[in-house]
DNA sequence: CCCGATATTTGCTTCTTGAGCAAAGTTCTG
DNA sequence: CAGAACTTTGCTCAAGAAGCAAATATCGGG
């Protein structure tokens, strides 16, 4: 899965990476991140405050990069599956797989948009990290398609309802508890209501 | 449809505030959000820096009221309307009227948007308010449908759905140069997309 | 093993922002 | 017109973001 012959150089730099993220977190799930200072930061990861704006370009990154979970491969996935299948219900397959196999980094992905009701300032860079997936998703959308996404509306809006699938799902998963295997369930709704065109009508009981 | 009789005081903090985003933005887009500094966004809008961040908390705010949209009489219009109809569809209806009926101001929403190009920085604030967006219509859609959102998908995924139309179709207009009476059409074919359920499959020539 | 090349970490400094506070200046109410 | 309520302002301070150069660590070839 991963690099195992990495130089010291670079397997350092991912562990002062993690540990300045850990930090982060740590302290602002103790404090809350408004009270929380590089200088702080910087003590509990044993680093200087220089260098974790060597690392991220604010707090609010450090963070959630304790949660960022690796899309690279579910990207590269969706790419490379046979384009016949229509977009969402290949990236639906996907995902739900994602959900299944990795629970545990998806439940940090979930926790850290739970942090955004006690820290407020977290949602403007998650939503910015958010809509760089959208962004690259929809490239790839208007490739797999053959359209032209500055023309035609598609590529953007199945984009759009495949990370909305994720986010909602994770945080309903997160409302829940994290109950065991419902994940993956969430995850299919979403995305086969999505693909359905939002059927339901009128008001009805739950 | 404005408050005629405002007091003074009122008025003058409304002059006040829009002339602040007008200085705001008129330098942003002289010379870009990062070379401009309060102060000189203050000497432009003749008050004190002080001022500024009594009105707004940052720079990135005050260049974007320049193109808010007052969503508020949408958003009551839609949570008024007949329930029977799907909430997409009466968004729909909702949105392609406004776009007909104030191609103005959401000239200046989709300038907004655009200005994110050569200013990174207004994205994360920019999207921050468009999830305000989101929640809110969330919970309308939710109480529309008698759903409860923490535990269904439907509302979130439909409200995101919704204002992934209104945005995708101000980024495509004005990329296509804001044509006249395109934006309807453009807002229209995105909510029946949502509506359709994405059905388009696989590769075809523009 | 050692040395020069290359990267990373750090400290220092400067600029900017965001916000609390109280004083000065406006508008409002009656 | 007088006192209450609100807005604007100047002052102050804690913090963050980023450039720069020195110190430190790693790398790769001999």
């Amino acid at each position: 899965m991963e690099d195992v012959r990495l130089g010291l150089r670079e397997l350092k730099k991912r562990q002062t990476r993690d540990s300045i993220a850990a930090a982060a977190l740590k302290l602002t799930e103790e404090k809350g991140l408004s009270d929380v200072t590089l200088e702080e930061i910087a003590r509990e990861a044993f680093v200087s405050p220089r260098t974790i704006s060597n690392y991220f370009s604010s707090k609010e990154e450090a963070v959630l990069a304790a949660g960022t979970i690796a899309t690279e491969q579910v990207l590269e996935d969706f790419s490379s599956s046979p384009s016949e299948v229509p977009p969402l219900e290949a990236l639906c397959v996907l995902m739900s797989s994602y959900a299944r196999e990795h629970p545990d980094r998806l439940r940090k992905s979930a926790r850290m948009v739970a942090l955004e009701e006690s820290n407020p300032s977290l949602r403007p860079i998650r939503l910015a990290q958010e809509v760089e997936l959208v962004i690259d998703l929809s490239g790839r959308i208007a490739t797999r398609t053959g359209t032209d996404l500055t023309v035609d509306v598609y590529p953007s809006m199945v984009a759009s309802a495949a990370v909305s699938a994720m986010v909602t799902s994770l945080t309903l998963w997160y409302l829940a508890g994290f109950p065991e295997d419902r994940l993956p369930k969430l995850v299919e709704d979403s995305f086969n209501l999505a693909s359905a065109g939002y059927p339901r009508r009128t008001a009805e009981p739950a």
